[in-house]
DNA sequence: TCGGGCGTTATAGCGATACA
DNA sequence: TGTATCGCTATAACGCCCGA
């Protein structure tokens, strides 16, 4: 232990480098012990840092690639770097990241009322998850395009003094942008900064300013596919479903914390450099997330890459009022390989027709959507729901338009068949017995009853 | 003319899920 | 771990159509 304090002290005052990336060190590797020194069992960082004793803003920005911003106990230190066009991002390139058609980001996150460029993607690191005046964001990233390159600040606290200093500064930045995009930033990232203004009885200058959060739109988009089987649609699964990204020695989000008050007890910034990589790489991913959101919404079905990507992108486009491009989507969606999607596909189209009023366009798209998932005995619970609706929707369109009673009630029964909901049983069961009901009025009328349908 | 049925829309409640 | 947001589901209300 007399190692590691010895260490810890050496590093808080001298001029010795430890570990950490400087600017051109490469991030997101492990924590390394100091040279000469044996390697400690555990990355522990005791409070050894004698109390009172400020962190020097300068150390630590050497430390880091940055430089200290401001004077005395309000520096903080600024980490910029430059991601070049040609940058990879797992499959993707910084140059595909950009984005153009910054006024339909409204399609994806219709609470943005005015797009204007340029954006100015922001994520934050924080004590704690939890809100309440004991949690402030001790690291504030944020990233916009340049010249085809994205460039990257981070702002970092080194000390709780600098705290109104550091979002002085970002302020600055974010009158400077016209729009503000984040990850969950709605919930948490810009409830949190507003709290941390107010404390220091400052006016918060994101309220003013559009800001989009991607998190739902990307749950619409891409919930059923990026997500793993748990249903999960975080930024970091987004990014390896959508870019092949592979993060290396990521810090996990519930370390966070307990590194940076490991920092400020140490006075070693050894522990937060995996958190600065953490927070560029969520940056690029929020970039990169974004752009393939906008060129989904510009470029329509033509820009999928699959029919779930079809039938996701439709019913956004739905949701918008653009039925023309939703039902181009769902047509294209009906000739994938996946039985699923051509279900999922046909059902959308089949309500769209019926909503449309036009009756026999939505029947012959029910018929095929029956077809199709009736073949599927035990598959996809959703699409064995499909199938239901699809027998109800034609049992109706018997009864009522086509005119073929019988028919209309063997659909009813095949509907009650796979109805699971007790609702839906008497909803069913009342619907055969009137058609019963109908059948004996007509047989005793004489009528001949209609022939039934393959 | 009236009642039954269909289809759409609005609303409320609940559960899931991002974020550190 | 707390919190806000959204999607999903159930339900009610309403307008429309049609047959008795």
């Amino acid at each position: 232990m007399s190692d590691l304090v010895s260490r810890l002290r050496g590093i808080a005052r001298g001029p010795g480098r430890t570990s950490g990336a400087g600017p051109s060190g490469a991030p997101g590797g492990p924590e390394r012990p100091a040279p000469q020194q044996p390697a400690p069992r555990e990355p522990t960082y005791e409070p050894e840092r004698p109390s009172g004793q400020p962190v020097d803003p300068g150390r630590v920005a050497d430390a880091l690639g940055g430089e200290p911003l401001g004077e005395g106990r309000a520096a903080f230190v600024r980490v910029r770097r430059r991601y070049e066009p040609d940058r990879r991002h797992g499959e993707v390139r910084i140059s595909a990241c950009g984005c153009d058609r910054v006024d339909l980001i409204r399609l994806l996150d219709p609470s943005v009322d005015t797009c204007a460029a340029p954006l100015l993607f922001f994520d934050l690191e924080t004590t704690g998850l939890s809100g309440g005046a004991g949690t402030l964001a001790f690291l504030v990233g944020c990233a916009w395009f340049e010249d085809g390159a994205l460039q990257l600040e981070q702002y970092l606290l080194t000390s709780y003094a600098a705290e109104r200093a550091l979002l002085a500064h970002f302020a600055e930045r974010v009158a400077a942008c016209g729009m503000l995009v984040s990850y969950n930033g709605r919930t948490f990232d810009a409830p949190l900064l507003e709290m941390r203004w107010q404390f220091h009885r400052s006016r918060a200058p994101i309220g003013g300013t559009p800001h989009a959060d991607m998190l739902h739109p990307a749950r619409r988009l891409w919930r059923t596919r990026a997500c793993d089987p748990d249903g999960g649609c975080s930024l970091a699964t987004l990014e390896r479903f959508l870019f092949g990204v592979e993060r290396v020695n990521d810090v996990p989000g519930f370390e966070i914390p307990s590194r940076y008050f490991r920092f400020l007890r140490s006075g070693d910034p050894a522990p937060l450099e995996p958190i600065l990589e953490h927070n560029r790489m969520d940056l690029v991913s929020l970039a990169a997330v974004t752009a393939r959101g906008l060129a989904l919404v510009d470029g329509g079905s033509a820009e999928c890459r699959d029919g779930w990507e079809r039938l996701a992108l439709g019913r956004l486009l739905e949701r918008h009022g653009d039925a023309a491009r939703a039902m181009e989507c769902f047509g294209d969606a009906t000739n994938d390989p996946s039985r699923d999607v051509r279900v999922e596909a046909l059902a959308r189209i089949a309500a769209r027709h019926r909503r449309a009023r036009r009756h026999a366009e939505a029947a012959d798209a029910w018929q095929q959507v029956f077809a199709l998932a009736h073949e599927e005995q035990h598959g996809n619970p959703r699409t064995q729901l499909l199938a239901r609706d699809a027998a109800e929707a034609l049992a109706v369109h018997h009864e009522h338009r086509a005119r073929n009673l019988a028919a209309a009630r063997e659909l009813a029964r095949k509907a009650l068949a796979l109805e699971r909901s007790r609702r839906g049983v008497e909803s069913l069961q009342y619907r055969l017995q009137r058609l019963e009901r109908k059948m004996g009025v007509q047989q005793k009328s004489g009528d001949d009853a209609a022939p039934l349908l393959d």
